[in-house]
DNA sequence: CTTATAAATGACCGGCTAGTCATTTAGGGA
DNA sequence: TCCCTAAATGACTAGCCGGTCATTTATAAG
């Protein structure tokens, strides 16, 4: 089968192994930079083109090594999407959760940065594609879509249901269920992302910009108690 | 590589191809029936597994034939998707489609027909999987991809929002930019069906009834011209 | 019953890729 | 400078899968 990608050319040559240009020798000996640089390589073409498609051939193009260096540093393909999110999202997590732990203020503003900051720090970073790619792969790499859950979804889940659960009780929320209006409030933001990385070349888009201000403005609506949906006034800053 | 799937154990025998089962004869012609019970076999063998993961062996077998047969009716692996999808989904969306242009009630019960349609007919039904399977592949099979996003979810999208730009009119709905909020009322249908087929067997649900409800009552809280969201009263009838 | 034909078969081919390992070579230490 | 060792290489293997085609066989017509 050939199928001919508009967006990824697999024969475009990829971005030179940018580390130390000069041909003085074939190759070096960087032990120690190397993990980094194929995680680096991996996240990026994972995002571009999903995990069952990315070759291991790739990857190690585009960390500027050869194929059986990956295996000095990763025992196979799965142990490298592993590191990528245990390094690059982890530690994410940890620290929006101690700053939501940290919080003072109002859980409405707290309920926005947190939508904000899921639209910064995963829509629009280098960790964009990791929704599409999980629930993509899910099927094929049962141990990894578990591990996933357990530990990025579920946890980001609770993160959300929490400030919603404590709007709750201080009274400045609605009473709703917690963990089902977390997960409203999530599913639109995924979706987006998901979309980014699917049918989104193909579809005329109407501007992200506006969709989440507008989910942020409908959600609020029926969460706030102190609110009728009237003034489509502008809810605060968007990126 | 070896995964060991939970739910799906590719070593199991297939359902029997129930079609005469009796040994009078190693095989029958059969030309007028073979489409259409390639096509099940396809659409069901897909949602298991997505598309690129189902092997063409894997079809033949769950429809009782051999693999060279489905060659006889169907030029390639692509081939079958697309008659999937213009088979199964495009007469559907004409049905809706022309029950929006007859239908005299209020905006608001429309919408909520077409969001609980939409539930049945699609995360209920045998479609359930074609989202998940579009977006995870669409990156491999560009062509498809354009053909569905063209076909369908632009099509569905402006169901919708022609729905919610006639209850603005009408003055049932607050103003807002109708083809935004009908992504909106979307993303969580298609979201929570792409969850389906992917993360859910590892999270604990919470229910997927209450979620529809709700979505549905933070939609109209925010459109409606003469709610506030304080009766959490239930929302008429969800299926 | 015999025969013609087209439906159905499944062994096979070609291409592709995860993972291996004998060989090469960078580069620090003696 | 030379040597040693471990970092790096890339040709190679094994196995998988979409698609083909020469062969087999159901079955309808004569």
């Amino acid at each position: 089968m050939q199928h001919s990608n508009p967006t990824t050319d697999p024969s475009a040559s990829e971005q030179a192994p940018q580390h130390l240009q000069d041909a003085s020798s074939r190759w070096q000996r960087r032990k120690d930079a190397r993990p980094e640089e194929i995680l680096d390589a991996a996240l990026h073409l994972f995002s571009e083109k999903g995990f069952s498609a990315t070759r291991m051939q790739d990857v190690a193009r585009a960390a500027g090594i050869s194929k059986g260096t990956l295996y000095l540093y990763f025992s196979n393909k799965e142990a490298i999407f592993y590191q990528v999110v245990q390094q690059r999202i982890t530690p994410q997590l940890d620290q929006v959760e101690s700053m939501v732990d940290a919080s003072t203020g109002s859980q409405a503003d707290l309920l926005k940065q947190l939508i904000n900051g899921w639209w910064l720090g995963v829509a629009c970073s280098s960790l964009s594609a990791i929704p599409k790619i999980i629930t993509a792969e899910a099927g094929n790499f049962p141990e990894l879509a578990r591990y996933f859950t357990l530990n990025v979804v579920t946890r980001s889940r609770k993160l959300f249901s929490r400030v919603i659960e404590r709007g709750m009780q201080r009274g400045e929320f609605r009473q709703y269920d917690a963990d089902t209006v977390a997960r409203l409030v999530i599913a639109p933001l995924v979706q987006a992302t998901i979309w980014m990385h699917s049918l989104k070349p193909y579809d005329d888009d109407a501007g992200t910009q506006q969709y989440l201000q507008l989910h942020c403005e409908f959600i609020l609506n029926s969460l706030l108690q102190d609110r009728s949906p009237n003034a489509n006034s502008s809810e605060g800053t968007m990126p």
